[in-house]
DNA sequence: ACAATATATGCGAAGTTGCGCATATACGGG
DNA sequence: CCCGTATATGCGCAACTTCGCATATATTGT
């Protein structure tokens, strides 16, 4: 039970929902998440965590980046069945396309690139 | 989005939780589900409403008595598929098997039974 | 109209969450 | 070995959540 509701709260947040979405249309690292939600460093890397925690996503180190991933196959049944929910809640949702978008320009550059400093 | 993280928002919760598993075994009123899952009258209450304002239950008022019932017709597709997920993640969970076995001794008397007065 | 009962709700306290700031850690290049 | 870069984390504050108490509301029977 206590994991069902860890699970649960893991998805009960529109930062986390909206990197969910991301990841479902291609692995990234935490700091194309910060672009491509246009948030800080703190708050990317800290949401993957407690995604990565609830066991939705991978983690694969690559050099300096931290490449996150859906990790369908590790995680539960019940939690693939709650992601494609999620996925199909979300399929055409306005945010999260814009999201999909800005992530197509972003580059694996970190806090101290020019897009960051702008947003 | 907002709908979508309301939805999820509302299922992050053990009460909560507890309290869908037990509507999908029948129908409850307020009163039942304060006996099944042990807990306050207030409590029950104000969880069955969030599930009702997240759109996962529906309300019946039979005399005295709110009947609340999962309503799958109701709420969107996503959401039934929600639903399922956590129907199939607490199967034969220890907690809400006791409660579904509490609510076979149910009654409908209010706060002041002996039954609630107990716990 | 009144009493009894089932449910809903305003309020406040205790706990939890989200996140920015500053800083620590980890890794690769020179 | 030192520096620059990518990510993680301790701390603290502001916002939010949960829930009990007391009370309000609604409904039924007399």
């Amino acid at each position: 039970m206590r994991e069902v509701v860890k699970a649960i709260k893991a998805l009960s947040d529109e930062t986390r929902l909206r990197i969910l979405k991301l990841l479902m249309e291609r692995d990234c690292c935490v700091c194309e998440v910060m672009q491509a939600l246009e948030i800080s460093q703190t708050r990317a890397s800290r949401n993957l965590n407690m995604l990565y925690d609830a066991g939705f996503l991978g983690l694969k180190k690559d050099g300096l980046w931290s490449v996150y991933s859906v990790d369908r196959e590790g995680m539960g049944e019940y939690m693939a069945v709650l992601v494609d929910a999620i996925d199909r809640a979300l399929d055409g949702n306005e945010i999260a396309a814009e999201d999909i978008e800005r992530l197509r320009k972003a580059e694996r550059v970190g806090p101290g690139c020019v897009k960051c400093e702008e947003g």
